[in-house]
DNA sequence: CCTATATAGTTCATATATGAAACAAACTCG
DNA sequence: CGAGTTTGTTTCATATATGAACTATATAGG
């Protein structure tokens, strides 16, 4: 069981590492993977969904973000009580940086688990959530 | 290799929620841990190696394991910079309980996971870090 | 023996996470 | 329509984590 857990920290360290050349953390490449995934201003509560985590957790996220010139604050005409968070031009630069990074972990790890039944572990992995 | 992380998470989220009824943490339930192992009181650098973290935040746990009243601070005879952590009784029945329901999970886990093969998954996980 | 260095712990700034409480705006129902 | 509820965001207190800077003590070499 602590294998597992210690498996998820294992490759969340590398992820860190290999992002932190291009100065992004884990969580700040995930919140710009999904909004540019999403191809429009999220709401900060969708914003929270994707990310799995608190509505406050993502208040702070945003500060920071908006602090690295990476995402911007944004009215919704829609909803007066809601703020949606757009990317910049240098989030996205950022986020494409962070993603060729995260593929070479990817491709490392892969080399890794060579000789694993990838479907197998997939499936193991999957049952645990 | 999100699947490695997500599913990392997931069983560490289990754990917190295990061990909440007892008021522990996995944090702090992991430290006293490897205090009862240990047998005997260790210093807070011999507890930031077996927590695999930085000092400093050993002196955190270890100021909210004390309020707690779960560990306590002693001073070492041998050397005068040194501060060891020693388990309380209270400590070590909390340890004790939190044990019981980490076994609970690793039974529940190990239901979910039935039909796998374990050892692959072991080498697997193993292989990652 | 004294100086240089290493080790032990703490403090501080910061990042990430939660959950409770506060507040405004939107919505629902009688 | 207006009261009550829900939704969206922020603020605060707190837990967990890192790393740099600081202090005290130990230890090694000249």
């Amino acid at each position: 069981m602590f294998s597992i857990v210690n498996a998820g920290r294992a490759v969340e360290q590398r992820l860190e590492e290999a992002l932190a050349p291009v100065s992004l953390t884990l969580t700040k490449f995930g919140m710009l993977l999904h909004l540019v995934e999403a191809g429009e201003p999220l709401s900060l509560s969708e914003c929270a969904k994707k990310m799995s985590c608190v509505r406050s957790n993502i208040t702070q996220l945003m500060d920071r973000l908006e602090a690295d010139g990476l995402v911007q604050r944004v009215e919704d005409p829609q909803d007066r009580r809601a703020i949606r968070a757009e990317v910049t031009p240098l989030g996205a630069e950022r986020q494409a940086a962070g993603a060729k990074e995260v593929t070479k972990v990817q491709a490392e790890l892969a080399k890794t688990l060579s000789g694993m039944d990838h479907a197998t572990l997939q499936r193991a992995l999957a049952a645990v959530k």
